[in-house]
DNA sequence: GCCGTTTTCGGCCCGACTGTTTTCAGTCG
């Protein structure tokens, strides 16, 4: 069993002891389940090696509850604790704003067992009359049914990923196909994806077919044909395989990378020049000859268009602009120098500082900002004053060891109710880079979160605005702030703005990167990491970037150490 | 249920915010 579905088993025995109102044990099979979340290999290897209690939060109790799941693939434990329950409250727990006090209290005064319950009781007006509750909190529980009917089942794009790569991967060397590809919104990188769609170029279809549905990761098959395969894989994911022939790869591939709108401008566009595309291939009118299809880049340019990246692909003007040969040169990977937003062990991340730096050279950076909470988030380990002098006094004593590499001494300083920062300016002016960050408050009005923001902003120690819009994908809207106007404060005070490349956030978002760009201000991309695997989320980052069509010279982490320490005058 | 430079037992991140209260409970991060 992976590791994802043993952590979400604690995560559910968490869920229903709060409900039992029971103290402590809930943290405790969180804490495990988040650190088996976190690691890099598999739960089953340390089961094997008698090593699971060397795992952080993991004691003698939750070691045994491992070791059953992984032996016999269930736990009775759970199984018990499921039955003491209507299987419909675990689901009024997502709901935001209800927690267990308040669903115990609905089911044992309204009888309220699921989400359709919970939901007529609001509109029945039943709610409000029970002791502590009122019209408001009515409002705000139908408020959170809707937020939960919105969420689309849709995966993050940041898992979707590793699973894509995995079974092109698997495609590649256990059916020794060459021509394999993911296509759809996972190919554009957008923030959240439906279902994984492969794309194989093959003259043996029922061959490919039959690599494909084998993966030992395939849990059901739900459909099995000649050219299009669909599976379940066990951590519920589905995901859609077509194959078509090599001479067709090219078209299939820009058939099914989409976007819809974007393939339907190009449809316009043949029918314009007399010809007609499909999946197959690009064919004249009338004579039905062939004149592309093997290649993504044959296709384009036979309707006279260069070939434009997949994030491109959302008939934002990405047609028009590849008509005149003025597509931007988008942010690459290898552009990337170094990452400003990183979480160490001094406040709620995993990692040592040299730990993070090593790993910042590992993956040919320059430099890294070490960026942990401020004091008044103690929830998150803030360090006081004293703790930022320590932790500055590290960074600067590593930097010395160092060759050509720089770890940036940093904070992810609080944005408090009244704009103010959550440290004093003369903690601030040492500091090598400063992100602030909302992190409460969320329900201020539009006028007071903008002026909330932008006084902030005004602090001259201010490097970089953490998550511009504070949104949480499938959880929580932006708050309501002014964008336009932070965008303009950002330009008349040089602040940057944040690409926070977590997958949860990606915020700003592809729309927002692209408004940044046109008003020339620059953006700078962090990973929020709190582990060390978790620096890897800048592919998230750059990837929501070039969908904002931005170029090296909008992202601040494509200047090297050198000239970073010229803009930045650190 | 976990964990230990105050502890092998007795603590356990703790303050802000909201909505309902008139001093607090629940939720969130």
């Amino acid at each position: 069993m992976s590791n994802v579905k043993i952590a979400a088993i604690l995560y559910e025995i968490a869920d229903l002891l709060e409900l039992k109102d029971v103290e402590f044990k809930p943290r405790a099979y969180r804490r495990a389940a988040r650190s088996i979340e976190s690691l890099d290999r598999d739960l089953a290897e340390f089961y094997k090696e008698g090593k699971l209690r060397d795992i952080p939060g993991i004691g003698e109790a939750i070691a045994k509850k491992i070791s059953e799941i992984i032996e016999s693939g269930e736990l009775n434990y759970l199984k018990q604790l499921r039955e003491e329950f209507p299987a419909g409250l675990l689901q009024i727990m997502e709901v935001p704003e209800i927690g267990p006090k308040t669903i115990m209290r609905l089911y044992k005064e309204l009888r309220v067992t699921n989400l359709h319950d919970l939901k007529k009781a609001a509109e029945d007006h039943k709610i409000r009359r029970l002791k502590g509750f009122g019209e408001r909190s009515e409002e705000n529980i139908l408020k959170g049914i809707r937020i939960m009917e919105q969420r689309t089942g849709r995966m993050l794009l940041g898992y979707a990923y590793f699973y894509g790569k995995r079974i092109e991967d698997y495609l590649r060397t256990a059916g020794k196909l060459e021509l394999v590809s993911v296509a759809g919104s996972l190919r554009r990188m957008k923030e959240t994806i439906g279902d994984i769609d492969i794309l194989v170029g093959s003259d043996e279809p029922g061959r490919a077919m039959d690599i494909f549905t084998s993966n030992p990761d395939v849990e059901e098959i739900i459909v099995k044909g000649e050219t299009k395969s669909s599976v379940r894989l066990r951590d519920g994911v589905q995901v859609d395989v077509r194959v078509v022939a090599i001479g067709s790869y090219g078209a299939a591939l820009q058939y099914f990378t989409g976007s819809k709108e974007h393939n339907i401008e190009l449809r316009k566009l043949a029918i314009e020049k007399g010809l007609k595309i499909n999946e197959y291939g690009v064919f004249r009118k009338g004579t039905e000859e062939r004149i592309a299809g093997r290649t993504e880049e044959e296709v384009y340019a036979a309707l006279g268009l260069e070939l434009m990246p997949p994030e491109m692909r959302e008939n934002r003007g990405e047609i028009e602009a590849a008509a005149k040969s003025r597509l931007p040169s988008l942010v690459e990977m290898e552009d990337i120098f170094g990452d400003f937003h990183v979480h160490s062990h001094m406040s709620d991340g995993s990692a040592s500082i040299e730990e993070i730096a090593a790993e910042s050279v590992r993956r040919g950076y320059e430099y890294v900002a070490i960026t942990d909470h401020s004091q008044s988030l103690g929830v998150a380990g803030g360090l006081s004053a004293e703790g930022i002098l320590k932790m500055t006094d590290a960074a600067r004593n590593l930097t010395d060891h160092m060759e050509g590499f720089r770890v940036l001494a940093g904070a992810e300083v609080e944005i408090l109710g009244d704009g103010k920062l959550d440290y004093p300016d003369a903690v601030l002016k040492d500091l090598d880079i400063v992100v602030g960050a909302v992190h409460s408050g969320f329900k201020m009005s539009e006028k007071e979160m903008t002026e909330r923001v932008v006084a902030a902003m005004s602090n001259d120690h201010l490097t970089i605005l953490a998550h511009p819009t504070g949104r949480v994908l499938e959880q929580r809207d932006p708050y309501q702030v002014d964008l336009e106007k932070v965008i303009e404060t950002a330009k008349e005070k040089g602040v940057h703005l944040e690409l926070n490349a977590l997958p949860e956030r990606l915020d700003l978002n592809d729309v927002n990167c692209f408004r940044a760009r046109e008003r020339g201000v620059m953006v700078a991309i962090g990973t929020d990491a709190h582990s060390l695997a978790q620096l890897g989320y800048m592919i998230f980052g750059v990837a929501t970037a070039r969908r904002g069509w931005l170029e090296k010279k909008s992202v601040l982490n494509s200047l090297p150490l050198k000239e970073l320490e010229r803009t930045l005058g650190i």
